[in-house]
DNA sequence: CGATTAATTGAACCTGGTCAATCGGAGTGG
DNA sequence: CCACTCCGATTGACCAGGTTCAATTAATCG
C-alpha cells in the first residue's frame, strides 16, 4: 500500500479559495496521486529546458519560479505557494519555460506524468481544471508584465506584496495582519525587474509611509486598502480556484 | 447548411509548424465550428473582464492583446498571428485578464464556448491540445517578462522583432527577409515597457546597425543569426504546435 | 573566530523618460 | 487641386528614476 495517500483529508481542500471535489474526484486523484516528497530549501525542483517525469502540487511551504539569461541575469516568473501545480509546462509540451526551487521546506504531491493522458481521457472535468489552472497561470503572468512594463518601482512593490497578502491570506497564512515570508530582497528585486539596491531602499519608503513592512522573514500589512490603491489594483480577493 | 466550414481545406493546417490533425479531428472541429467572421482593423475582438460567448481560432490577419491600468499606460501582453486561439480565459474562467483589437482586416473562426464542456468530454485528445496552447502561452509570457525585466532596450527591441519574424517565418509571412507587419511603433513600445521616443530612437539604432529595419509597415531582417545573438535567444525556430 | 550571505546606506553615473518641435503622408472639405 | 487636419515617425534638449559601485552592519555557520 501507497503511504501518505488520503486526499479526502488533505488540509488544502478544506480553504475556500480552492473549488470543493466530488467524491468521485477524490477517489481518482486518489488513484492519479503516486505519493508524497519533501524538499529542502534550496533543493530544485524543476528545471528550465528540461523535461520532467512528474506533476506536483505543492501541500505546504513556498517556493519560486525563475529563468536565467546567457548573460547571466535572471528573472523571477512567479511565486510558488501552497496549492500550485508545477510542471504542466513539461507535461503537455515536454519543455519547462523555468525552473522552479524551495524556499521553505517543501511538501510535495507526487502525480505521475505518463498517467496525464489517461487523465484527460477518462476525467474531463479534472482535463478541465488543469486547463483552468494554466489560464489563471497566463492571466497572472499578464499581470506581471504590466507591472514590470507599466508600474515604477513604488508600485511594483506596492504590487508585489499587496498579492502576496492577498494569496496568503486566502490560505490562511495570515495571523493579525502577518505572515511569513521567506524570500530575499533579490528574489523580489529580480521578480520586479529592480535592482537589489532600489528594491531596499523602495521597500524603506513603503515602510515609512506606514503601508507594509517586511524583514527577519515577515510581511506585516499596516494599511492594506492604501497599499492596493497605490498598487492599483482591486482590493477584492481572487475567484475561487481548481486544486489539483 | 452552414457557409464556409470546410477544415479539411484550411490553409493554415498545411503548414508545417502546425501538428496535424486526424480525420476524426477535422470532422469534430466542423461540428464544433459555428462560422467565421470578419473584423475591421481597430475593432475590439475581446473585451479585458469581460466575459465572452465565442471562442476564436484567427485564419487571417493580425491583431494586439492589451490591457490598461488604473492610471491609462497601457501593457501589450502579445501580438496575435493567424493560427492562434482567442478567449480561452473567458472560456475557461469567464473573465478575460487582456483585450484582443485587431490591427489589420482579420478572419476569425468562431467557436461556441458553451460546447467547450463537450469538447472535453469528447474529445481528451483536442482538451490536451487546448491545454498545450495555454501552457505555451504561458512560457511565452514568461519570456516576455524576461525582456521586460532583465534586457535593455536594444536588446528588447531585437528580441521582439526576431520573435515576430520567426513566427512570420513559420506562417509564411516572409519572402525574401520581409514580412508585413502592421503595428504601430506606440504598440512595440507599449509591449516593451519603454517610450515611444525611446523605442523610435533604438529602433534607428538597429538600422544604423544592418540587423533589422521596420518602416512603412514592412520589416525587413538582414541579418538573422546576429539580431537572435544580440536578442540572446536560440536561432532555431519552436517546435510544432496544436491548431485549433 | 573567520567566512559567507543578507540587509542597508551613500554617492556618482547613465539609461531611458519627458517635453517640445518638426516632418510627411492620408484623408477631408471647399 | 489646394488648404487644413490628424496621426505616426523622427529628432534634439533636458531631466530623473533607477543602476552601479562601494563600504558597513548583522546574522548564521562550521
Amino acid at each position: 500500500m501507497k503511504k501518505g495517500i488520503n486526499c479526502r483529508n488533505c488540509p488544502l481542500r478544506k480553504l475556500d479559495i480552492f473549488a470543493p471535489f466530488s467524491d468521485d474526484d477524490v477517489r481518482f486523484m486518489e488513484t492519479f496521486k503516486m505519493g508524497e516528497i519533501e524538499i529542502a530549501p534550496g533543493k530544485q525542483i524543476l528545471s528550465e529546458g528540461g523535461d520532467a517525469p512528474h506533476l506536483y502540487t505543492v501541500l505546504s511551504g513556498m517556493g519560486i519560479r525563475d529563468k536565467v539569461l546567457e548573460n547571466g541575469s535572471r528573472q523571477v516568473v512567479g511565486l510558488v505557494f501552497p496549492g500550485d501545480f508545477l510542471g504542466l509546462q513539461a507535461g503537455v509540451m515536454s519543455k519547462m519555460g523555468h525552473s522552479v526551487e524551495a524556499r521553505t521546506q517543501m511538501r510535495l504531491c507526487v502525480f505521475d506524468r505518463a498517467n496525464l493522458w489517461n487523465f484527460f481521457r477518462s476525467h474531463p472535468g479534472r482535463a478541465f481544471d488543469i486547463t483552468w489552472l494554466a489560464a489563471m497561470e497566463e492571466q497572472f503572468l499578464g499581470d506581471s508584465l504590466a507591472t514590470v512594463g507599466q508600474r515604477d518601482a513604488l508600485q511594483s512593490l506596492a504590487w508585489a506584496l499587496f498579492k502576496i497578502y492577498q494569496r496568503g491570506s486566502g490560505l490562511n497564512l495570515v495571523k493579525d495582519g502577518r505572515m511569513a515570508l521567506p524570500y530575499t530582497q533579490r528574489d523580489i528585486a529580480d521578480a520586479l525587474g529592480l535592482s537589489l539596491v532600489h528594491t531596499n531602499k523602495t521597500l524603506a519608503k513603503l515602510r515609512d509611509r506606514q503601508l507594509v513592512s517586511w524583514g527577519n522573514g515577515t510581511l506585516v500589512v499596516h494599511d492594506a486598502p492604501a497599499l492596493a490603491e497605490l498598487a492599483m489594483v482591486p482590493l477584492e480577493p481572487p475567484e475561487r480556484r481548481p486544486l489539483m
